[in-house]
DNA sequence: CGGTTGGTTGATATTATTCAATGGTCGTGG
DNA sequence: CCACGACCATTGAATAATATCAACCAACCG
């Protein structure tokens, strides 16, 4: 959103640069590995940053809802280091070469500070979901998850009141929260049975704000 | 290091914008929540980045040794977000002040994108922590920070060897790692038993590099 | 010395994983 | 329209990993 603002907001003849794009439900927006050279901003729908691991576990980094951006990394290397894709929802996007962005960089430093501020923005975001990962246990986990997404939802106008459209299977929540599909669901079904939040068809309702903060 | 040249070479005269600064053992920096608006480098001596959560916790975010930079938060920030303390060594420091450095930022834009590179590398080094926190056991938790260490030490020519200073007590290994002083104590115990690493005074030896790599 | 800090060890408890079976939902092709 | 397979969630039982509690020991330092 300010990023795309940031960009466009330099000169009216920059306007080609932003490129289009889509993809439908689960399809890779780009592979860790590959040399994509573009950054991405959401416009709809969700998608995951993860890794895998050797051994064949998945480490899911962050969620990206519609206005996050991906592949600030391609800032200081070509390869991808994670990959990006789509949830169970198809995501569109814009896509802005790495290459023209330094060139517009270079007459107008104020986008530069517009990358550091974005780099410690999802280093920040890193180091919170850190400290959940070593210091808290599943259920406060989940509690955070849970307002983190709503917050981050209604900041962009995209919640319902205490309800919010909610895509994520639970195998995805397991691989970023360092859990595992089971244990997550029985969490939940715990969550759900004291009635502090409802689910159903994609959208999620907060039905005990309170209760849901205090376990975080 | 690159930092300092980076700043250094901008200008002789800038050199004053310099401040050295040092701390005891144990002692901090700075604090969550202070406004310290400078960007400091390790000159010597270990150091660590954390946050206390609400319930007394503490989850360190990363270890800082000769040569790293802590406070880029304060580019876009006043207040500090997690705090720097020293390990059980005296550390001394080099630190500058970001007003000074957004200054040279203004007529050297290069300053700016060494501050994306930092913040990348940070946020690399964030989001291989929480793989590690998400997906490993402590075993391999623990042989990757040995290994990251190591690496880091000889990059440096720090390292003599397969021996390195070592001055991690184990609580500040388990508050890394999300583990218990008590667990990392019995799992290094095992590593020890199996000859992979010796540890002695303040310093560790790596015996049987293989091992330690096949296990991480 | 005596106090403090850090490491080790044992017994037990908690938390989460693994394995396995079951049922629901949804889209697709016959 | 139905049957089928793929994907997802739920549940139970057994197990593994790690935490907690508590005691003890060693090194170090004033």
């Amino acid at each position: 959103m300010e990023f795309c603002n940031a960009v466009m907001g330099v000169g009216r003849e920059e306007r080609r640069l932003k490129a289009e794009g889509s993809v439908r439900p689960r399809q890779h927006i780009y592979k860790s590995g590959e040399a994509r050279g573009q950054i991405v901003v959401l416009r709809d729908g969700w998608a995951i940053r993860f890794v895998l691991t050797p051994d064949g576990r998945r480490q899911v980094l962050s969620i990206l809802l519609p206005g996050d951006i991906a592949g600030g990394e391609f800032l200081m290397r070509n390869e991808a280091r994670v990959s990006v894709q789509a949830l169970a929802t198809p995501v569109s996007y814009c896509a802005f070469d790495i290459a023209d962005l330094k060139e517009i960089a270079k007459r107008d430093p104020g986008l530069i500070w517009t990358f550091v501020g974005i780099e410690i923005a999802e280093h920040e975001a890193s180091e919170a979901l850190m400290v959940g990962l070593g210091r808290r246990n599943a259920e406060q986990r989940i509690a955070r998850l849970v307002l983190d997404i709503y917050e981050r939802l209604e900041r962009r106008g995209l919640a319902d009141g205490a309800t919010i459209p909610f895509v994520l299977r639970q195998k995805t929540i397991a691989d970023l929260l360092g859990l595992t599909q089971v244990h997550v669901s029985r969490v939940m079904t715990v969550m759900k049975e004291q009635g502090i939040m409802r689910l159903a068809r994609g959208s999620l309702t907060i039905l005990d704000m309170q209760a849901l903060r205090d376990v975080a």
